[in-house]
DNA sequence: GCACAGGAAGTAAACGTTTACGTAAAATGA
DNA sequence: TCATTTTACGTAAACGTTTACTTCCTGTGC
């Protein structure tokens, strides 16, 4: 495999010249440019990254953690990310930690020998462990769709509990009072906690009753976790109108469950959900939901994970609007 | 940041010494092995997997090269070969090619460059000029969910015209005579052709004439294709009975857009899909559709990756077998 | 004609490992 | 006991770059 010294040779100059020509540094006339770039295809050169990284410290890599989520949320982050990264010429590793935390502190260990350039956690509690060890090497780190309580750590996300009160004050407003909440995780203090607050606090604002049996708590926010918590959710409550679902895979989960239940949607009861994940529209009926704009997160914390690298940057955090898009899955009561 | 030398200095050992007891090459005693973890632990160290690269010429990390395909397939493949990577200390890059040639090209530079150890390439059609670029490098190569027909690459797929042919005898089966196929690009020799010729295969052998307006074409195989094609494939044809779609995307999206029509599935007319993908499960009716078992297949395409690279292994293709998944989006006529 | 600035290019060290080779001491065998 | 093998470890080169420092040359101003 041609290395820059077969190039210098070939072309008679040495290996600084052809480097300086490479990386555009100054201190070479255009006829030794064309001379050595002519060499260089010929011998059909590829810089090698590795040496580069070596001495210049930067591997332009980045490593992205992603739990065991929703597989099309994951899916939309990675691909948002990896998008602007490689606008910048930054490759992106992907680690699916499972929601793991041993598997996680591997990871991390494997990203810190790769020497990747930062990291960007997404969708899950940053746990001690996790931060000092980033912290300790000087990482730069973001954190995406979730964010820390304990450290100071640039973060993009919504802001869950006012998403989730928009909901719900929405099933309010189509004039729904008996609204049941379908919840993931509840010490999940990111995408637990908060969507669970905010349910409450729109119920109270305004002027309905809050009963905590009205609350189904999953294990986490997946498809089975909608189906199974509707199904104990009801029968406690048959009488719901409206159930407000932590995340757009419960939310078919339910409306699945209630379809077999030979309950219809939204005939008898509605449903909103979170995340707008692409099928959250293929589905029937299309799921009226809380948008966030994965996309555009993604792309945001790949840019402040640009910046901290590049410019040493010292970044804000910052929250993105959540939206509520209509579509088929809320009645309006008289 | 400690290296390798303070390690040594402070365990008053030399480098050599340090290196072998880390990679386990014999040649020290269990006293010193103790001594030299020990302050390894003290200075916390971590070895540096680019200088260990430089000189190994081992990078542990392979390439995926993903299209713009559902983003669910996706997620599936990179998942299951992330895994088995990961299994075996060996991280992946992510490229999204989004089967743009020029992009494509791009990524191939970047993945030499940083010295991948492997590429796997997935579900679309291997190019020559990829082709020769990766085999020129010698880069192990193995194709996941597509295959080579010009060069000799080891792959992972299933056996598409098959798969087809299975999915329309199974509606002739039920009693479907008058069916038409949602195809995706005419012209993709892997997903597309294929699969039309299962088509028309599986028709003729059932004595049922083939009609070549019974099948439309589509732009790629989306949601949006599988809308827009149904509606002009039952413009043309309000008879039918059955489709058969060679995506559970597109699949989804007749049903959706045969709903907006007024035509109720599976009642007035059947559908089987393509793929297996997490929400076909999820949606109403769940959706009947011939699977790949993707995560196995993409763990398979990691394996054989992984044999190539350590074993220099000569590997074979394979071909996995699909299934048909019978759920509630086919009816059967008395 | 000379001092000197400035640009083009070369030299060599450095990045943090692995590893071939060398060496001294310990273990083995007779 | 001595010769020989084995073991434990050290030395230094190599991997393919970047870059600080140097050198050489050309041109400029006086």
């Amino acid at each position: 495999m041609a290395t820059i010294k077969d190039v210098a040779k070939k072309a008679n100059v040495s290996i600084a010249t052809v480097s300086r020509i490479l990386n555009n540094k100054e201190g070479f006339t255009e006829e030794t440019r064309k001379k050595v770039m002519k060499t260089i295809e010929e011998l059909g050169y590829h810089p090698n990254a590795v040496a580069r990284g070596l001495i210049s410290k930067r591997t332009n890599t980045i490593g992205v953690l992603v739990p065991r989520i929703s597989s099309m949320l994951v899916s939309d982050m990675v691909t948002g990310i990896e998008n602007v990264a490689h606008e910048a010429g930054t490759s992106v590793i992907v680690c699916h930690t499972e929601s793991n935390g041993q598997k996680t502190m591997q990871y991390l260990h494997l990203l810190k020998e790769k020497q990747v350039d930062g990291i960007i956690f997404t969708s899950e509690v940053l746990l001690k462990d996790y931060y000092e060890f980033i912290s300790r090497f000087n990482i730069p780190l973001v954190l995406l769709s979730t964010e820390s309580i304990n450290f100071q750590v640039p973060s993009v996300k919504v802001d869950d509990r006012l998403a989730s009160y928009d909901a719900v004050e929405y099933l309010i407003g189509m004039g729904h009072r008996k609204i049941g909440m379908l919840s993931g995780n509840k010490k999940d203090m990111i995408a637990g906690m908060p969507r669970v607050e905010g349910f409450k606090m729109a119920l109270e604002t305004n002027g309905v009753e809050v009963e905590e049996s009205l609350i189904e708590y999953g294990r986490g926010f997946s498809y089975e976790d909608g189906a199974s918590g509707f199904e104990r959710l009801f029968k406690r409550h048959s009488d719901l109108t409206a159930v407000f679902a932590a995340s757009d895979e419960m939310a078919l989960g339910m409306i699945s469950k209630a379809h077999r239940m030979g309950i219809s949607v939204p005939e008898q009861v509605s449903v909103v959900g979170f995340d707008n994940i692409a099928v959250s529209e293929m589905c029937i009926p299309a799921l009226t939901t809380i948008a966030q704009p994965v996309q555009e997160m993604s792309e945001r914390a790949a840019r402040m994970m640009l910046d901290m690298i590049n410019l040493n940057a010292n970044v804000q955090s910052s929250a993105y609007p959540h939206r509520i898009v209509e579509r088929e899955s809320v009645k309006r009561l008289k």
